[in-house]
DNA sequence: GATGTAACTAACACTAATGTCAATAGAGCG
DNA sequence: CGCTCTATTGACATTAGTGTTAGTTACATC
């Protein structure tokens, strides 16, 4: 009988990195960062740990390229639904859904948890632009753009993003803990939100 | 000239473990989990790995037995702080920086993601009590017993733990991003307060 | 002061993760 | 086909963290 070689499959740079940041979150969300390794994740792909440090240049080059694209991936999520709700009147529980819901996919908040714990918040700073643009959504709505309800409408944004990061990170067990429904977060934040918005018409 | 024998300390089992713990929380707040191993620690403290072993049994059992401390003080806290509330008549504000201050002090932000990513939800489980010994001081406070109240309150509490829990992880960075005081986060969860309890008493 | 308990150390073995390097082979191109 | 480029491999070295074991010493008790 004759020896059986595995035929070697080549991928392009792009196509491999793609794979490895796939699968490396995959990692994260369901094992912690301690499963993303560089052997765990190549056993995973069919290929050898040495590969990936070729495209990633080491093991922290990986880790921090997963940390990027998540980063990245929740941005852009953001932005889709800022550009949504621009359009379509948006009611305040589709608003905080909206925010609820890009936090939720993807797991940002472990990824949240991942980066702070690792303490390189420097990753952070592309979700700077998407919260902007949050505040500047909201604004376009009410239609007010004075500094004054920008401010307040910023905190209305801190106070939302902070929501929903919470809810990401440790919702499910706090929620049961005081016997809550599933979408009991996203329903309180949506239920306050309106006295923001008057309390900020009253202000203009 | 003679060898320089270092003199050896004995420590009382409590002792011992009670310094190791000071140390890996120190560790884990300034460094993160990967900072916290068996040779670091004895490193501080001035002895070998080999005896932290002696006394929490395994590198896991060290870890679990942090992760113990640290949840069992953000429940005394609470505690405290819900013990002084019930006393002291409670303006909004005052009960929230409670809360948030549980939170901040002693890495609650940081202890959450780590319990998060390790996936190790049942050591919260002390925290159960704190939360709802938290709507039990609330209900006494507004004097209705009702079990609509008392719903209604739970989703408020919900609500205050998911900010202060998401303020301690990555407030600090997110009010950065939206220009935002220090103490923006309590001031608008305080804010947001009234409404609550309106809401709750015109229900009642 | 003698003695026993156990906190503590030193030196070892084991494992897992990372990284290096020469060699192999898949795919495009002349 | 032959050639080049580089994705990919396999084997190796290194390091760090964990765990074990036999022995040492501090301290309480008699």
């Amino acid at each position: 009988m004759s020896i059986e070689r595995v035929r070697r499959r080549r991928r392009t740079p792009d196509e491999a990195r793609l794979e490895a940041l796939v699968c490396a979150r995959a990692r994260l969300l369901s094992g912690g960062p301690d499963s993303v390794t560089l052997k765990a994740v190549a056993d995973d792909l069919g290929m050898t740990h040495a590969n990936l440090i070729h495209h990633f240049g080491s093991a922290e080059g990986l880790q921090s390229a997963l940390m990027g694209s998540m980063v990245a991936d929740l941005s852009r999520d953001l932005e889709t639904a800022i550009a949504r709700l621009r359009t379509d009147e948006g009611a305040p529980l589709e608003l905080v859904t909206a925010v609820f819901d890009a936090f939720a996919v993807g797991g940002a908040g472990k990824l949240a948890a991942w980066i702070v714990l690792k303490g390189d918040l420097s990753h952070l700073e592309p979700v700077r632009d998407a919260v902007n643009g949050l505040v500047q959504v909201i604004q376009e709505k009410l239609g007010d753009p004075s500094d004054a309800s920008r401010d307040r409408l910023s905190s209305a944004v801190l106070f939302i993003a902070l929501s929903a990061f919470g809810e990401a990170l440790i919702g499910t067990p706090l929620r049961n803990m005081l016997d809550q429904d599933e979408d009991a977060s996203r329903q309180v934040v949506a239920g306050l939100l309106p006295y923001f918005v008057a309390r900020s018409e009253r202000a203009s």
